[in-house]
DNA sequence: TTCTCATATGAATACATGTTCAATTGAGTA
DNA sequence: TACTCAATTGAACATGTATTCATATGAGAA
């Protein structure tokens, strides 16, 4: 009886705990979700963001905008481009990033709002 | 001339940078608006939030919801606490937890819906 | 008071992750 | 070919953070 490292189940709403557990959703997908999130928790990966929002920039320009090193730069682009947030095109010895969609758009600005209603 | 660690000037578009920096947002304020999006960006925040979005639930029966140990709960609770995400009421010796307010709601839905288009 | 038990907390551990540094790649040019 | 330079990459380092374990708190019951 009892999970272990888990209250045991005499004191738990044993009920509610049960329609609560078959409303969730997969597991799977919930870490996927926060995952997603992560992405937007970081500040260099979101002036990333919004910078591109603006415009879009090569890396150096990046680097010049946020006042980093270009290899710094260049490692975040690659999570951003590997979660498929964001595109490049290349013109010459240079690569121009883009916002992938307006979906990142959206998330900026849902982040944006609510961070300035709690001031 | 040129900024350390940051590629030189000359082959930076400058005109462009100083357009872009000219329109980016504080960075205290995106490090701000990053640090919310961090908190979602836990599966075990987010599970405990999503339980919270269907019902408010004591400690022990979030712990049996996410079968992890209420240790483990306690301390993302309170990291969901201190950023005024969940608020909580004694009831006898239980602390029932729930969603501070909608944002939170439509956080998660906007982060769902996201991963969801995505698959 | 003493005991039980739901919750909270502090320290320690283990793992994840962001940045730097050095080296490499690859496109353009001489 | 050799050279330049924007960008990428890998390894190392440092920092952050989630979980566990042990302990403390504090409310209710005996």
């Amino acid at each position: 009886m009892g999970e272990k490292d888990i209250c045991e189940i005499v004191y738990v709403h044993e009920d509610v705990v049960n329609k609560i557990k078959s409303k969730m959703l997969e597991d799977e997908f919930l870490f996927e979700v926060s995952d997603n999130f992560k992405v937007f928790g970081d500040s260099t990966r979101l002036k990333i963001l919004y910078a591109l929002s603006q415009k879009e920039l090569c890396v150096c320009d990046l680097a010049a905008v946020l006042s980093m090193s270009q290899s710094a730069i260049s490692h975040q682009l690659r999570v951003l481009r590997s979660k498929n947030l964001v595109k490049f095109r290349r013109e010459g010895k240079m690569a121009y990033y883009y916002l992938a969609d307006e979906h990142v758009v959206a998330m900026i600005e849902l982040g944006v709002e609510h961070t300035k209603e709690k001031l």
